[in-house]
This record gives structure tokens, sequence and C-alpha cells, in this order.
DNA sequence: CGCGGGGTTGAGCGCCATCAATTGGAGTGG
DNA sequence: CCACTCCAATTGATGGCGCTCAACCCCGCG
């Protein structure tokens, strides 16, 4: 998942596409803090992510860390790069993968249709990642924590009331880590819209977003 | 083109492996200040870069830019988007560009080579952006300056004497809404290295990299 | 020679990182 | 049920990197 407005999420159709098909192997189960797979390993599938979250992450070897995308339902998570995995992942949750062999997604020689789920899939994550670079190289740390949360309701928010609320399932250093912020910004950033009542919490990891026009506001305009 | 140090640049191979079949179009040329698409066009064709250079740009509202890459010879630009293009395309010098038809290529209709070559340029656009996430999200300005240099020398650069030479197309505001910093950090932190002498510059656009290990180690070492 | 646009350099400040202390919440054992 | 532990999260104080605003330089061009 990347922080996109106009994401419409459509990896959710591979899913419910393939699901069908004789094609998919049968579903993986990752336990909380485990590792799905590690950057340079060969990569002979790639995965759904069915149930659950992931975290997709680069590391410099002097610590820094880079969260590159997360993982949630729908999500197609290990693309690789000359036939190995190029990040680590790592599960937020217990976490169920639905597993492809990547040889025939490659060259196409297995079911047409998934190979082109396949390859929409990629231009997708493509897309959705430049979106990303504008947050990344343009956006001051509000607008960045804005766009994230609107973007988590959006995608994950369940109807509460009249508000959506969501439950963040990565830590604050996680959020820092793919926004390009530290821990300590994440925080103060959070809990400044809670003092403007822009959002509500119930423990660190429930949201509920009271004014998502205001969140919307912040997320694009705002720059301070 | 993205910063990435490991980059082996083999979109090459794809120039390479299509130029013999029949499946190509006739090249195309734009001058230099032109479009080659927008953001928004319906995706008919895909291009790779012969000669001269283009940048891929997305906008803010309020004006602000990032430049999501350039596009030098081998490059493969104007990955669609749910069918429309999602960076606009403009020329840095005149240029020429090789024009694949994109339905071919999607729906692996065509030259399976072709359409192998695709797939693979995808996976490694993929692959380059998330390198470069690391750096717009966890890089200092000098770190940033001196990857750039450094992979422009990689990619770009020609033997003079016993150094690297590179030939900047793009002006200091494009580097700078590629790195996601302004003009003014961008012409300090140049002008910083030519004071170390760790290059030299003829013109602000010819620059002459005189200690490789230097600018190396800035580039990934420094945190200031 | 005047003009204009890109590039460089300077001064000052603000956003966010850094360092540090405190709070809070989940899990554990008595 | 409470005391204790541990780590994440919050909050505070301070400083620095890079942005902002502004002046100046350089150079191509009419």
């Amino acid at each position: 998942m990347y922080v996109t407005i106009s994401n419409e999420h459509k990896d959710q159709a591979f899913y419910e596409q393939t699901t069908e098909t004789i094609s998919h192997l049968r579903p993986i189960r990752a336990a909380c803090g485990k590792h799905v797979f590690r950057e340079g390993d060969k990569v002979d599938r790639i995965y759904v992510v069915v149930s659950g979250a992931v975290r997709l992450t680069r590391l410099l070897e002097d610590g820094r860390r880079q969260i590159i995308a997360f993982g949630f339902p729908g999500d197609m998570v290990g693309f690789p790069s000359h036939g190995r995995h190029h990040t680590d992942c790592e599960a937020l949750t217990t976490v169920q993968l639905e597993p492809y062999r990547f040889s025939s997604l490659e060259n196409g020689t297995g079911d047409p249709v998934l190979h082109k789920a396949f390859v929409q899939a990629a231009l997708r994550e493509i897309a959705a990642m430049q979106d990303h670079f504008v947050m990344l190289g343009r956006k001051s740390a509000t607008e960045k924590v804005a766009s994230f949360l609107e973007t988590m309701a959006q995608r994950l928010g369940e109807p509460v009331g009249n508000y959506r609320q969501i439950s963040l399932s990565m830590s604050r250093a996680d959020i820092a880590d793919f926004l390009g912020l530290t821990t300590e910004t994440v925080s103060r950033t959070i809990s400044l819209f809670r003092k403007r009542q822009v959002i509500a919490l119930y423990g660190a990891h429930t949201v509920v977003v009271l004014r998502p026009d205001a969140l919307h506001a912040i997320a694009n305009r705002d720059r301070g």
C-alpha cells in the first residue's frame, strides 16, 4: 500500500479473478514478526495478501530503514528484480498469503488470465509508487501523516456510527520509516490532529476520523 | 533513471533485443522542451529512449513538482495506469524515441520476446523505484546530490584523461525536483563538492569527477 | 548595451531531528 | 488484584539542516 488518494485498489480484482483457477498454491501463514522473505532470496513465488498485514523494508548499512510499502489484503507483494527479492517482507500481524508460481507469471506459459492480472498488478504498483514519490519528496510532515491516515481510512476504515475507524497494525516507528520521518514527529503530529479534533484515539492503534474533510485539506494543502 | 548504485542498466538489452524485430514503429523525435505525452493521455504506445533525454514529472495543485525519473538512452518510459499516462513526459534535449504498441505488450498477443522484455523492464522499474524511495526518505542533501552525480557518472560519464566527465542535460531546478530539494541547496552542495575538489565544473552543466571514491563515500555514509 | 533567465551566494529562520525524560499499556508473576 | 517489568508512545527542550527571501553574477541574445 502506498499513500495515494486516488487508489481504487484494484488488486482485490486479481484475487477474485484467480481464486477460482487451479494456478494458485496452498495459502501460507506467517506469525506476527516473522519474515515471509528476505532481500536477496531467490524468487520462485510471489504472494497476494489474503488477511493480516506485512511490511516491505529496505535497510542502509548504518541502520537507517525505509519501509517501501505495507501489504494489506488484496495487495500483491514480492515483485522480483533479477530473480531475487529486493526487500525484506515481515508480518505485522498473523498473516495469510496466497502464493503463485512466479515462473508461469513471468513468461506467460501459465494461465493467460493470471498472467494478465500479474502484469496489471505490476503496472498499478508502478503508478502507486510514482504517487508516493511526490509525498516523500515534496510534502511536509503534517501533510504526510494526514495523507497516510486518510488513505488508511479509505482502505481499511470501518464505519462506526457516523465515523470511520481504523485499526493501525503497525507501530509509530513503522509509520515514520514509511513516511521518511521520525517516531517523535509522527507522534507529535497525530497528537496535534487529536487536539484539533480531526481524529480521536482509543489507545495508540485505534483511530477514529472525526472530520474527513479537514483531514483531506491538511493532506493536500497545508505546508506547515 | 533513478539513483541506484547497483544499476546494471539492462534496459539497453531490451533495445538491442527488439530492434531486429518488426514489432516496433518508426522512431519519433521531440524538440527540447516539447511534451512527448501528458498525464491523463490515453496510452497506446510506450517508448524506449534512443538518444537525448526526457523527464517524467508529476505536479501538485499548488505548483510543487516532483520529477519521477529521467529517461536516458535505453530507458523505457510511459508505463500506463488504467490505460492512461500517469506523468508528464518532456524532452530535456532533442530526443529520439522508439515507440511500441502497448496493446500487444500488455496482453501478450504480440511478439513473445518483446512481451517478456516489457515485463522485465517493468520489474526493473519497480526495483529501481524501491531504491529511490530510500534516497528520498532517508538521505541527507549531500548524500542525495552525491548519489545523483555518482549515478550520472556511471550511466552517462565519458572518460576524459584519467577522469569521468558528465554532461548534465537538466537544470538545477530539475535536479532539485528529482531529489526533493531546492535549487539553492543543490547549487550550494555542488559548490561544496567543487571546493573540496571532489569534482570540477566547466560551466554549469559539465562535471568532471576528480575523486570518485570520495564521491561514493559522501553518497553513502555522510549525514551532514 | 540592455535585458532576461538560470545559477550562485548570503542571511535568517522554521521545520523537523535529536536527545532526554515521562507516561501509558500490555504482559507476567506473585 | 496488584506490583513489577518492559517497551512503545508521548511530551519537552534544544539545535541544525535545508528552506525562504533576496541580492548578485554570468552569459546568451536581441
